[in-house]
DNA sequence: GGACGGTGAAACTTCAGGTTGCCTC
DNA sequence: GAAGTTTCACCGTCC
């Protein structure tokens, strides 16, 4: 283990190609997606004599119409070079795993994310950022995350030393790697049961398994957590889980019973009484939905306003939850667009509490929701990253949440007799699945069609189960090729 | 004269990751 | 707070 000082410049580019000099393999740690595709491109530009042409080829086509950063990948491949984070298409990020094993790449530039949970080692762990953006300012990364990147280096089976190199960024710099990370402890662990949207919904779910029923058990679990071990004071930690007990009671959640209810004065507050729990139906749907009861509430209340609703209403209703963050930023050009949008909208709009309380996020989940009603008018991903600066993979993230609360409120719906609602629910969460059109929705149900297809043989005047069943073999295959079309006709004469 | 291209400084943005539900032939 | 990206003014060149 060492630490080296900074070059004349560029020392993380010379690092890099020393490394493929020694006919060896490199991860370099950054704490940006931005970052590790300049960094990546940087070394890629170096490099003269490494040619993966058909690897290249691959990756810049794993999806109908490849993005910007499909390209910038593409190129860096080509060189041996690739960079990795969440926002890669899940195709993309396996090919570069694959390939680093195989050696063809040599150096994977990164965010955290391979540090975590691929088992991905390398000769060397190249550590360039051990600084990173958080609420509070710029902070230093705790030392268990560095120990997760720097324990990268080294491959068992290959090596018998691995090099884990931080760089520094100055003399002082320096210093201050050496003592926190080299010398330091890993920090105590934290319960992350203090934050709120955690409490809430792991009360709730105590009391829906019937895990606890009364006051005085739900107490007594709390005083055994961890989190309590850490809290210590637990006059305190009382007061906050019934501060949620009685949010549960209020979105009727939960019913509380008092078994001696002149006793049950705010003057027992910390006097373990009998009190009793039971969740509603409804807060047992919501705890098995996994969801924040917070968020629970909101919907219902999105569900129960009597507005009339479009698909932007349960858009926007499930973009203004806390699972949804962090949302998309407005930025100072596009605020005018976004203002625009939310005129156009704004009747039918479920939820706008925060336009008045938090006018700034209130916009970010217009945007948010904007972003995804694009995405189901059938926009492509590089229309998508262009305008709103959302990669593929998050994409695939977002509306996989998207996906999760509109089958909430599908659930809820029902328990809440709003039938005339669910098939609109139903309707958009198909639209989001497959990033498609209303009109495209009956030929996506057939296996193998997908919103590219669906597209095609409607603008072929094929736009159901129907017109595919007229249409003669012969043009189907001109259409959606040869196998495809054999595939589409042996399902409709099967169903 | 004007279209074009290159350059650099200033202004502006953005900042890691990824569990939960249900379903499928 | 820092790195990366975009924007814009400025200058020189070529047709």
């Amino acid at each position: 283990m060492k630490i080296d000082m900074p070059f004349e410049h560029s020392e993380t580019v010379d690092l890099a190609l020393d490394t493929i000099k020694k006919d060896k393999q490199a991860l370099i740690f950054v704490n940006t997606k931005n970052s590790a595709e300049k960094q990546a491109e940087d070394i890629s530009k170096q490099i003269k004599n490494i040619d993966l042409e058909e690897l290249s080829y691959e990756i810049l086509n794993v999806l109908p119409t490849p993005t910007k950063q499909c390209k910038r990948l593409a190129d860096c491949i080509k060189r041996g070079i690739a960079f990795h984070h969440s926002g890669l298409n899940s195709k993309q990020r396996e090919l570069i795993e694959d390939n680093f094993r195989t050696g063809a790449i040599k150096i994977i530039c990164c965010t955290p994310t391979l540090a975590a949970g691929l088992d991905l080692p390398a000769f060397r762990a190249i550590i360039k950022d051990l600084k990173r953006f958080t609420s509070r300012g710029m902070q230093f990364i705790p030392v268990l995350e560095y120990l997760q990147m720097a324990g990268r280096a080294g491959r068992p089976k290959f090596d018998s030393v691995g090099e884990a190199i931080c760089i520094a960024k100055s003399d002082s710099n320096n210093e201050e790697i050496y003592e926190k990370y080299i010398m330091g402890e890993p920090e105590d662990i934290y319960s992350k049961l203090a934050a709120e949207p955690v409490l809430r919904t792991y009360v709730l779910s105590l009391i829906a398994s019937e895990l606890v029923g009364s006051k005085k058990e739900l107490m007594e679990f709390f005083e055994k957590t961890f989190f309590a071990h850490q809290y210590e004071d637990m006059a305190q930690l009382n007061s906050l889980v019934m501060r949620v007990v009685g949010m549960l009671k209020d979105w009727e959640f939960i019913s509380v019973e008092s078994a001696d209810s002149e006793t049950s004065d705010f003057t027992s507050a910390d006097f373990f009484g009998e009190e009793t729990y039971k969740a509603t139906l409804l807060g047992k749907r919501i705890s098995e939905l996994y969801l924040d009861p917070y968020t629970a509430s909101k919907l219902i209340d999105g569900l129960k306003n009597n507005k009339d609703k479009v698909e932007f209403s349960y858009l926007h209703l499930i973009s203004n939850t806390l699972e949804m963050r962090p949302l998309l930023s407005v930025t100072k050009a596009e605020s005018e667009d976004i203002e625009e949008k939310l005129e156009l909208s704004r009747e039918y709009i479920l939820d706008d509490e925060d336009f008045f309380e938090d006018y700034y996020t209130f916009m970010s989940s217009i945007k948010t929701a904007f972003f995804l009603e694009e995405w189901i008018n059938e926009k492509d991903e590089d229309f998508l990253l262009t305008k709103f600066k959302v990669r593929p993979g998050e994409i695939k993230y977002k509306t996989n949440i998207a996906d999760w609360l509109l089958y909430s409120c599908h659930e809820l719906a029902k328990l809440l007799m709003l039938k005339e609602q669910l098939s609109s629910i139903v309707k958009v969460r198909l639209r989001l699945q497959y990033g498609v059109k209303e009109e495209l929705l009956p030929l996506v149900k057939i296996k193998g069609i997908g919103k590219v297809r669906a597209r095609k043989l409607f603008n072929n005047n094929i736009k159901d189960v129907r017109g595919l069943k007229k249409v003669d073999i012969s043009s189907l295959k001109r259409i959606v090729g040869e196998k495809m079309g054999v595939n589409i006709k042996k399902q409709l004469l099967m169903g």
